[in-house]
DNA sequence: CAAACGGTTGAACAAGTATTCAACTATTAT
DNA sequence: ATAATAGTTGAATACTTGTTCAACCGTTTG
């Protein structure tokens, strides 16, 4: 039967009393949407574009053709990372004419990135 | 020329006077190097997988197949993305017999996770 | 109003990446 | 030694995703 290779492929042999381990992990675990939240939140941050936009507008807001400028890249690329960040909520916007300024949403990227930044220089 | 086209393309009409904003946002910017590695750094992350395989040995040491079997998934592919979280620092292992078991290397791990579930439960 | 500029957007393309599959190593048990 | 199990690995495939390109909208200026 199929299932019986699926199990051979998925478990070991000490399957159903695989000491205690096991158990304690799966009680530990968060349910599946959390697990997706939190990875498709750090996938917003797994960009260096996006990264570079949120360093762009750290000290304050920028609009698109300047974060474009800073960068070295087309409004046409940083307005869709933007896109990203909007959805996430990680960034703000205000028009002012013909102009959209961005800025960070909250201080909560910012202590996220210090931590990463922590991690990086051992 | 094709440089014309090129500024045209990243700059605006108001390049060169573009407002203090962007010098100061020149100055705050981090060196493209450490751009990458925060990038990649966050990427590790940014993995349902290799999110839940980080929570699986979050309360204690589990081999291939422990966690192979508490996220339904092949040998193989776990194996794989152990290989990613080793390479990363981010995971540590012993081996025992014909056992591989896998920690999470350090603190610092379980730090930013902490953050980004703080920020996720608004 | 028309032209120009800042910005956004969708489709197409290119590049990156996670899982599968099969083959392989190493350790343990028969 | 042989068989079986835990784990790793490389290649192939399928999926995701970032950038480009072209067209578009809204605001401002001539």
């Amino acid at each position: 039967m199929n299932d019986d290779i699926k199990r051979e492929e998925l478990a070991c042999e000490h399957d159903g009393h695989h000491d205690a381990a096991v158990a304690v992990a799966r009680a530990n675990m968060p349910d599946e949407e959390t697990l997706y939240e939190l990875a498709d939140f750090f996938k917003i941050f797994g960009d260096s574009t996006r990264m570079s936009i949120l360093f762009a507008i750290d000290k304050g807001p920028m609009c698109v053709c300047g974060i474009a400028e800073l960068l070295g890249m087309t409004k046409s690329a940083v307005s869709h990372q933007l896109k990203i960040l909007r959805q996430s909520a990680l960034v703000t916007y205000k028009k002012s004419g013909k102009n959209v300024y961005y800025s960070l949403a909250d201080d909560h990227v910012r202590d996220i990135i210090e931590k990463a930044l922590d991690h990086i220089n051992e």
